[in-house]
DNA sequence: CAGTGGTCTAGACCACATC
DNA sequence: ATGTGGTCTAGACCACTGA
């Protein structure tokens, strides 16, 4: 099958790039299993332990989960694979605010202004998917969410969201387009609240929130959403882990 | 030398730890060269390719860096390598707020309050040292950092942190108490800014500020500095990256 | 039981650094 | 010329999974 090109690339990092293309492809869809290490190192003639380094290098980005046993699966956001990966916001005491309740606001049809345009790649005022969303712990409106899909890539999104109301919206592109969010870019910053979100997020006058702007990628490196999160300051912590 | 234990760990974690603790002890220090895998193989009495895992593994981590060619050094913060990993504030043109100008206000004696007590996981009260920074960027203030260090584990900083005024803390530790950083977390919150801040950053009534509280781990998982930023809400955005 | 990934070995050749 | 890390191979044994 893959005859692998002449370049000067190590072999492993050749099988690799074809394994993530193939994956892309729709191949192997996520949470299916890819075919043994001998099986692929026959197909691409080429040993055993030269596809492992492979496959091992997609393990560590997260690509694949590898079962000792069982054999190596793409990861699925729907499995148990690490989950909320990309949500850094918690309560003061330390919960993490996650899918649990999220109050969908409105979605509808939107054109991307210029900063989303920029930010996922596509033209200005393409077509798209605006969505606002609620996030609450035990009733408490904590942050709000708005987040732009284009139609490009998310055909019909609006529908499928309405329909679902789904938890985590990268479970959702994962199903729905085969889009796998490996990677996320946010800028935070602090500003003072808006009378709007001091009504949504019942907040004081002069009171400030903390704003983070996100561009969610796929395996490709593709931008695939803009996402813009608000959380009231003072219920709100964004923590990071760097190293 | 190096008699391993007979858990069931693998044999390359096994060397792997053993190497960290000796990097720890300050056999290898920051900058100077490990010996070659074929020498750290005999002395183990392991194959190449065992320690060769082993020493990947720690590349992975940052603790130390290979080149072909040469051999592997143990990281410096001093050195070329990874310089900026910890620093995410920038300004609101994409400028690295970086260690340039870096103001120094005080550096007194000090004691742990409850809150770093707990994160440094010293007694409450213990004494230590309290830095005051400013950084500026073309002159402009845009944030303030005030850390601590304990007299524990850096004793006589203050008098080192005043003759020096060094641009990077980290790079500090380093060469002075053997401590490299290899991990730090970050918590974020966005507020109104004080009286004082807003005169020292040159801020409107009113005006956010985004927050920072920092814990900055050793090698070895110890925590080492307690750090608080302060940023200028209109001037400085928080970027990062995950995945 | 056969198949999987996880570990470990022993050897080979290469490109690059240094002297 | 020698030594380094980087790649690649071929084989071995293990623990775990699932039929």
């Amino acid at each position: 099958m893959g005859a692998l090109k002449p370049t000067a690339q190590p072999l492993y990092r050749q099988v690799k790039q074809d394994l993530v293309k193939r994956v892309l492809s729709g191949e192997w869809r996520p949470g299916h299993i890819l075919p043994s290490e001998f099986k692929l190192a026959d197909e691409y003639g080429l040993s055993q332990g030269t596809v492992r380094k492979a496959i091992e290098a997609m393990a560590q980005e997260g690509l694949v989960t590898r079962q000792a046993g069982k054999g190596t699966f793409v990861t699925s956001h729907d499995g148990d694979y690490r989950p909320f990966r990309f949500h850094k916001f918690y309560t003061n005491y330390g919960q993490r605010i996650a899918s649990d309740d999220a109050y969908l606001i409105s979605a509808k049809p939107a054109f991307a202004d210029k900063k989303i345009a920029e930010s996922l790649e596509i033209p200005n005022r393409a077509a798209g998917t605006q969505v606002v969303r609620l996030r609450r712990v035990e009733g408490e409106p904590l942050l709000y969410e708005r987040f732009f899909l284009s139609e490009q890539l998310c055909p019909g999104a609006e529908a499928a969201i309405k329909a679902e109301n789904p938890g985590s919206i990268y479970s959702f592109v994962e199903r729905h387009y085969n889009l796998l969010i490996t990677k996320v870019t946010e800028s935070l910053r602090a500003r003072e609240a808006s009378a709007d979100e001091r009504a949504l997020l019942g907040m004081p006058i002069g009171a400030a929130v903390l704003e983070a702007q996100r561009v969610a990628y796929s395996l490709g490196g593709e931008p695939v959403e803009w996402r813009l999160i608000v959380g009231a300051a003072d219920k709100t912590v964004y923590a990071n882990e760097i190293g």
